[in-house]
RNA sequence: GGGGCAAUAGCUCAGCUGGAUAGAGCAUCGGAUUUCUAAUCCGAGGGUCGGGGGUUCAAGUCCCUCUUGCCCUACCA
C-alpha cells in the first residue's frame, strides 16, 4: 500500500553499506573536495545517517538501532540525531551516555569532523553542525540542475509509471474542480521523470455515456455552426444543456434513448457524429493544457475500454472473484470489515458496464501494453473507497491469473471551497469556469505589473502576466496540502505577498538582474574564486540550498508537491534576507564571488524546483 | 445505522509519521531605501493545538471518548 516507501528504505540500505567503504575525502586546501567523494554526501541526511549507524556499530549497540536523523531547530545545528533517546528507552540505559558513546566514536571519524561540527544536548540528542568550507565545497560539486538530476535519478530509475490525471469529461468546459488534478497530476511526472522514471501521461476523459443521447438530439437540431468553430466546449455543453431540458417532454426523451441506442450499437452516423465531437472536445481541452503547459502522450478515455469490458466479466467470473447480487455482478471482499459488505459493483443490473469495469480494464491494459511497474491515478479523495476496491479486486485477479500486480497508488485532494466555506461557485450558480479563471487572473497581473514596472515594453508585460497570472493559479493550489480542502479567494490566488508565484518568480529575476549587471569574466570560475561563507545570511542560505535533496526525496516519497512549495518559499525568503544584508557586487573579489555563488546556486535550485512544479521563471517582471 | 477525513494565532495554512521554548503568510503596530529590482527586509503583539481521559523520559502528533463540520456507504463518474 505504500510503495514510495519501501523504495526509500531499500536505498538507505545501499547507502549504509556503501558508506563503509567511500571515505576518501581528498582535501584541496581551502576546504575544497574533489567532486568523487563529495558525490555521496549528496543527500546529507543519508550520508550522516550512514555515519551514526556506523559508529552504533563500532560502539557495540545493537542493530535495532536507528539514528533518527531530522533537519535541527538552527540554535543547535543544522541536522540532529536523535536515535539515542528511544533505543536507550527500549534497552533501560541512561540515553545522555548512549549519545555520549556515539559521540565519541563520531569524533574519532576525520571524515565527519572536517564536515561538521558534533555536540550533545538535552537528555540526548545530537547535533552537527556544517562547516562554511564544507558548505563550499557541496555547492562546488552540485552545481547546476543536472547534477541535480543524476544524483536524483536512482531514487526511481527502471520504472515506468502511467500516471493517470486530469480526466475531464467531453463536450464540457472545464471548471475549477479540474484544476487539482491537471496541476497536482503534472507536478507528480515531472517529479517522477526527475528522480528517473519513465512516465506515460494519460488522461483518461469521460467520452461515453448517457449524456450523448441528450447531446445529439440537440446537436442535430440546435447547431450554431460560428459558435462551434469559436470555442467547442462551450457550443458542445450549451447543447447538452439545450437537450436536456427538452428531454422534460416525454417524446423528445425517446427519441435521445434512440440517439443513445444507436451510439451503442456502433451505427456509422452516430459513431461518425461522436468522432466529431470527442476530436473538437479534446480540441479545446488542448488550449487550455497548453496554457498550463501540460502535454499528455495518450487520451485513452472510457471509450477506449468499451470492447475490453467482456475479458473482465469473463476472468473475474471464471477465477471465481465476482457474483451476481440484487441483479447486478459484484465483487465483495470478505477479508475487509467494510467490503465484504459494500460491493465493488463491476456489472449494473441491465448489463451495462460502469466505471468500475472500464477501470478494472485499465488495470490491465496498462499492466499488458504498457508493462507499467507503477500506476498512480489522481482524482478527488470522495473516490477512495472506490480506488481501494479496484486496488483489492486487481490484486486478486492479478494473482489468480499470474500477472504482476503494479504498484498502485491513489492520489487523492480534497475540494475547493468559496469563502463561506461552501463548494465555490459563480454568481449564475455555475461552477466558475477555469478558462474564466485563468483570464482573469492574467487581467490581475497585468494591472500590477503595469503599476510596479511601467519602463517595459508592452508586449514584455503582456507575456510577463500570462507567466504570472497562470502560475498563480497553479502555485496556490500546489502549495496546499493536497488532502486538505482549501479555500479559495481571489485575494489569496492574486495575492503577490506571502507564499505565492509571484514571490518565488520575483526572487529569481532579481538574481538574474544581477548577473546582468556583470560581464562573463566576472561570472566565470566562482568556485576557486570564492572563501568560504561567513556571515549568518550567507551560511543559512547556503544550507537552504544544500537542503533541497532531502525536500525532493520527501515530496516523491508522499507525492505531495507542497513539501516542494514550502521548501521553495523559505529558499527565496532565505536569499530575500541574504540580498537585503549583504551586498553582492562589492570590491573584495573573494566575497564577491562566493556571494555571486550563493545567487547562482540559489537560481539553480528556485529553478529546478518551479520546473518540477511545472512553473517557468522569468529574466525580468 | 456503519465508515472515512478534518478541527492549530483575528483570517488562510504548515508542522517532516513521538522530540528541545508549536511555526509561516495575511491583517494590526513599529522600524529600514544617497545602496545590486522595496513585488523586499528587520522587529513587536497575538495560542488551553475543539473538550475530557489515557499511554511515557517526551503528545499538536499514538489509544479511548465526546462535540462540531464535510464526505462515502448497490447499480453516477
Amino acid at each position: 500500500m505504500r510503495p514510495w516507501k519501501t523504495r526509500v528504505n531499500a536505498d538507505r540500505f545501499q547507502l549504509q553499506l556503501s558508506g563503509k567503504i567511500l571515505f576518501e575525502a581528498c582535501s584541496l586546501g581551502r576546504g575544497r573536495f574533489c567532486s568523487r567523494s563529495m558525490q555521496d554526501w549528496f543527500d546529507v541526511a543519508k550520508k550522516i545517517d550512514s555515519l551514526v549507524l556506523e559508529a552504533a556499530a563500532s560502539a557495540g549497540l545493537e542493530n535495532s538501532f536507528s539514528s533518527e536523523i531530522r533537519p535541527a531547530d538552527p540554535r543547535f545545528g543544522d541536522l540532529q540525531a536523535n536515535g539515542a533517546l528511544p533505543y536507550a528507552k527500549r534497552n533501560k540505559n541512561n540515553p545522555r551516555q548512549i549519545a555520549q558513546s556515539l559521540v565519541e566514536k563520531l569524533e574519532a571519524n576525520p571524515n565527519l569532523t572536517e564536515h561538521a561540527d558534533i555536540s550533545i544536548a538535552g537528555p540526548g540528542f545530537i547535533n552537527f553542525k556544517f562547516k562554511p568550507s564544507f558548505q563550499l565545497a557541496w555547492l562546488s560539486a552540485f552545481r547546476d540542475r543536472e547534477s541535480f538530476k543524476s544524483a536524483a535519478k536512482a531514487l526511481h530509475a527502471g520504472e515506468k509509471v502511467v500516471v493517470d490525471y486530469g480526466s475531464p469529461n467531453t463536450a464540457k468546459q472545464m471548471h475549477v474542480g479540474h484544476i487539482r488534478s491537471i496541476v497536482i497530476g503534472e507536478a507528480i511526472c515531472r517529479l517522477l521523470e526527475f528522480c528517473g522514471a519513465e512516465v506515460v501521461r494519460d488522461n483518461h476523459i469521460g467520452d461515453w455515456g448517457t449524456p450523448y443521447g441528450k447531446l445529439f438530439y440537440a446537436y442535430k437540431r440546435h447547431l450554431d455552426a460560428k459558435a462551434l468553430e469559436r470555442d467547442p466546449l462551450e457550443e458542445l455543453e450549451r447543447l447538452y444543456k439545450l437537450g436536456s431540458k427538452l428531454a422534460d417532454d416525454a417524446a423528445v426523451l425517446e427519441e435521445c434513448r434512440q440517439e443513445l441506442v444507436d451510439l451503442q450499437a456502433g451505427k456509422p452516423e452516430s459513431m461518425a457524429l461522436w468522432e466529431t465531437v470527442n476530436k473538437l472536445s479534446i480540441q479545446g481541452l488542448e488550449t487550455i493544457y497548453k496554457e498550463l503547459d501540460v502535454h499528455y502522450d495518450c487520451y485513452l478515455g472510457e471509450s477506449f475500454y468499451r470492447d475490453k469490458v467482456e475479458q473482465v466479466y469473463q476472468e473475474l467470473k471464471d477465477n471465481g472473484l465476482s457474483e451476481e447480487s440484487k441483479g447486478a455482478v459484484v465483487v465483495f471482499h470478505p477479508e475487509h470489515p467494510r467490503f465484504k459488505e459494500q460491493p465493488f459493483i463491476i456489472r449494473k443490473s441491465d448489463g451495462a458496464s460502469n466505471y468500475a469495469t472500464t477501470d478494472l480494464a485499465t488495470m490491465l491494459y496498462r499492466n499488458e501494453h504498457f508493462k507499467a511497474t507503477s500506476i498512480v491515478i489522481v482524482t478527488d479523495d470522495r473516490q477512495k473507497d472506490h480506488f481501494e476496491q479496484l486496488d483489492l479486486t486487481t490484486k486478486k485477479w492479478f494473482e489468480k491469473t499470474r500477472r504482476q500486480m503494479p504498484k498502485f497508488s491513489h492520489v487523492m485532494f480534497g475540494k475547493i471551497n468559496g469563502e463561506d466555506g461552501k463548494v465555490i461557485k459563480s454568481r449564475s450558480g455555475d461552477p466558475i469556469r477555469l478558462r474564466q479563471l485563468i483570464d482573469e487572473a492574467v487581467e490581475r497581473a497585468a494591472k500590477i505589473v503595469r503599476e510596479k514596472n511601467a519602463t517595459l515594453p508592452e508586449d514584455e508585460i503582456k507575456h510577463i502576466a500570462e507567466v504570472i497570472g497562470v502560475n498563480a493559479i497553479k502555485y496556490a493550489d500546489l502549495s496546499q496540502n493536497r488532502t486538505s480542502d482549501y479555500i479559495f479567494t481571489w485575494e489569496k490566488l492574486l495575492s503577490f505577498e506571502g507564499n505565492t508565484a509571484p514571490y518565488l518568480l520575483y526572487a529569481a529575476a532579481r538574481i538574474q538582474s544581477i548577473f546582468r549587471k556583470l560581464d562573463t569574466d566576472q561570472l566565470a570560475d566562482l568556485e576557486s574564486k570564492a572563501t568560504p561563507f561567513e556571515t549568518p545570511e550567507e551560511i543559512a542560505l547556503a544550507n537552504k540550498i544544500i537542503a533541497f535533496v532531502g525536500v525532493l526525496q520527501s515530496t516523491i516519497e508522499q507525492l505531495r508537491p507542497h513539501l516542494l512549495c514550502t521548501y521553495l518559499f523559505e529558499l527565496a525568503g532565505a536569499y530575500s534576507s541574504f540580498y537585503s544584508a549583504n551586498k553582492v557586487i562589492v570590491s573584495e573579489s573573494d566575497v564577491q564571488a562566493r556571494r555571486l555563488l550563493l545567487c547562482q546556486r540559489t537560481l539553480v535550485a528556485l529553478q529546478s524546483g518551479l520546473g518540477l512544479l511545472g512553473i517557468p521563471t522569468l529574466q525580468r517582471m
